[in-house]
DNA sequence: CGTTTTTGACCCGCGC
DNA sequence: GCGCGGGTCAAAAACG
């Protein structure tokens, strides 16, 4: 039971709400220990994708579950075989069925799909439809439909008519061609249209499948990373104004990995762009025997693991190191020296639990346990083990005052794709993070996210969430153990208990693994409006104003995601759809603000505290 | 037999 | 320099 409990636990839950991957998620037997989950889920869900593409093109009738696209992938079959304009069947089931249909041309005619319709009967059934014209002038557009039988009947009973006949019939001939005419420009458009949409669509997916591979990439290269944040730091340095500051990115990488849309590049972009801060800057304040194997695979292991210099420069790193940053990285030693003395972010979780860990969503494996001075219960330390050479750990330990609540620490950032369960819990701490890194930039920036994150995010809870940046490590304590106050959560609690189907859970795991969702993306958004913030405002009394009014679209998404839909499930889809969707918050801005370790305090629901020391 | 947990030892940073 | 505490390693044990 023990081996491996961690995984039993993760075989669950908040995977399975997600209505849009069952398969990711059904693919988490609980006993799979198998570290190929993840990556083998990817798979499928691209596999998917792409079967689902396939079998629509070739039998668009037989997709049974995404209706709504279904129409737009008949689109692309059909444009698929352009030429043929005829085979734009947009209502099989009428098809030649005459008469009936005849009878709705009249008003369908000024609408394009029905005009198809409309083309197609009028190449089949001329004759009759010369003969309806000829009886009733050039009404064809509003009642030429009244007899279409009739008309066909009396073409045949009257076929000596005189030239009279058949001048209106060349009228009608005229018209008729000329309507035509402009069916087919209308067509063409249609063509156009649907052309262009499937070119988008393609386009889409190539870039996606892109997307995929740069992130394959990007685990191969990871010292892209570095990047960014050296070439920031040498310009802070320069500038002689800013000190090393630590950042670090939870679980960025678990975004990139798992997101596959838009993420993937946003990550990246982050990671070379905005942040200078962020960055896996995971310091290397560890010791040197940690490096041992796994510093040797990603830098972030490395800057984790070991002394990292020592390592970049081992022979053993060259597989990696071809890149072109080692060379820069090399250079400030003493860089990575002031390194470690940086702190690394963290994010800490509260909740209720009776189970030793939380659900979270990822495999651990237990790599130590220590007694902690001023706790009787042992600290646990864990190690993600869904890929080798993942940096990100976590620490558990039961609170001294309550031993009901579980402090789960998470730190470091995945390296691989996680199950929709674990990414929840990846982008939650991400958020936290982002959070708490574009809040250390500076004072005044701190601030408003502390009182942001309680006025936007917990606007019924004072105390779920403390920012602490006291050393040695930037923490974001998110507490969930309060959740279950009906004077916080007046109507929620009934869903927050929703049971998961076929996971036996209590109520705190339920808390534990959902509630940071919900942070998440609060924390996310949070994060980002900070970052437009700052790009736009300088003036912390500005900040410290907006503060006082968080944005309305925040609270929106975050009431949303949690009350508006009676439905957990859907509420959580919701936000992690919203997660993903959004582009990652870009910080840019704030890189530019000076770290000045001063230590401020905001009182305003007296838990929030951001302190920057050093 | 492979994987995970346990646990003592070790390393490191920090404060005195 | 020394001790303390936090964090990690790695051999041994335990488990499935």
């Amino acid at each position: 039971m023990a081996r491996g409990g961690g995984l039993s636990i993760d075989s669950d839950p908040i995977g399975s709400f997600l209505p849009h991957e069952p398969i990711v998620l059904n693919s988490f037997p609980e006993d799979n220990k198998d570290n190929n989950n993840s990556r083998q889920q990817h798979k499928w869900k691209l596999g998917t994708n792409m079967d689902a593409t396939v079998s629509r093109k070739s039998s668009p009738s037989s997709t049974s579950n995404t209706n709504t696209t279904i129409p737009f992938q008949d689109h692309l079959t059909s444009d698929d075989k352009m030429p043929h304009l005829d085979e734009m069947n947009f209502f099989p089931n009428k098809s030649n069925k005459d008469d009936d249909d005849d009878n709705n041309l009249a008003s369908a005619s000024t609408s394009a799909p029905p005009s198809l319709d409309h083309l197609h009967h009028t190449h089949d059934h001329s004759s009759a439809i010369l003969g309806l014209k000829v009886n009733t002038g050039l009404n064809l557009l509003t009642t030429n439909a009244s007899s279409d039988q009739s008309m066909v009947v009396d073409d045949d009973i009257s076929p000596n008519s005189g030239d009279k006949r058949a001048k209106s019939e060349m009228v009608v001939l005229q018209v008729e061609l000329e309507r035509m005419k402009v069916e087919n420009h209308r067509l063409k458009n249609m063509l156009d249209q649907v052309n262009n949409n499937y070119n988008a669509l393609q386009t889409h997916l190539v870039s996606l499948m892109k997307d995929q591979m740069d992130k394959e990439d990007d685990k191969q290269q990871p010292h892209q990373v570095f990047d960014g944040k050296l070439e920031e730091k040498q310009a802070g340095n320069g500038g002689g104004a800013l000190v090393p500051r630590q950042f670090m990115d939870l679980g960025l990488a678990t975004n990139a990995d798992t997101n596959e849309t838009s993420h993937s590049h946003s990550s990246s972009v982050i990671r070379s762009q905005d942040s200078p801060p962020t960055n896996n800057t995971e310091v290397a304040s560890k010791k040197n025997g940690g490096a041992s194997d796994e510093g040797l695979v990603f830098d972030q292991d490395k800057k984790e693991f070991g002394r990292g210099i020592e390592r970049e420069d081992s022979p053993s790193d060259q597989g990696v190191a071809a890149n072109n940053n080692v060379p820069k990285f090399s250079p400030p030693r003493n860089v990575d020296q002031a390194e470690a003395t940086m702190r690394k972010a963290r994010v800490s979780v509260r909740a209720r639990s009776e189970a030793p860990m939380i659900t979270d969503g990822c495999q651990w494996r237990k790599y130590g346990q220590k007694m902690a001075k001023g706790n009787p219960c042992p600290r646990a330390y864990y190690r993600c083990t869904m890929a080798a050479g993942c940096p990100v750990r976590k620490q558990v330990q039961r609170c001294a005052e309550d031993r009901t609540i579980l402090i789960t620490t998470y730190e470091g950032n995945h390296n691989h794709p996680l199950p929709p369960a674990a990414m929840a819990m990846a982008q939650t701490t991400s958020s936290a993070a982002r959070m708490l890194l574009s809040g250390s930039m500076s004072s005044a920036d701190g601030l408003m996210n502390a009182s942001f994150l309680t006025r936007t995010l917990l606007p019924c809870s004072s105390s779920m969430a403390t920012i602490s940046a006291s050393a040695p490590f930037p923490t974001v304590t998110l507490d969930l153990t309060q959740s279950p106050n009906p004077l916080q959560f007046p109507k929620q609690p009934s869903q927050f208990q929703i049971p998961f189907p076929g996971v036996p859970q209590n109520f705190a795991n339920s808390q534990a693994s959902l509630l940071p969702q919900i942070f998440g993306q609060a924390l996310y958004n949070q994060s980002k409006f900070s970052g437009l913030q700052m790009s736009q405002d300088s003036d912390p009394s500005q900040l410290s104003n907006q503060s006082q009014r968080p944005p309305p679209h925040l609270a929106d998404t975050v009431s949303a995601a949690i009350a508006a839909d009676p439905n957990f499930t859907a509420a959580l889809a919701a936000a992690i759809t919203s997660i993903i969707g959004g582009a990652q918050p870009n910080n840019n801005s704030t890189t530019s603000t000076n770290y000045n370790g001063t230590t401020s305090t905001n009182t305003s629901n007296g838990n929030i505290t951001s302190s920057n020391n050093k």
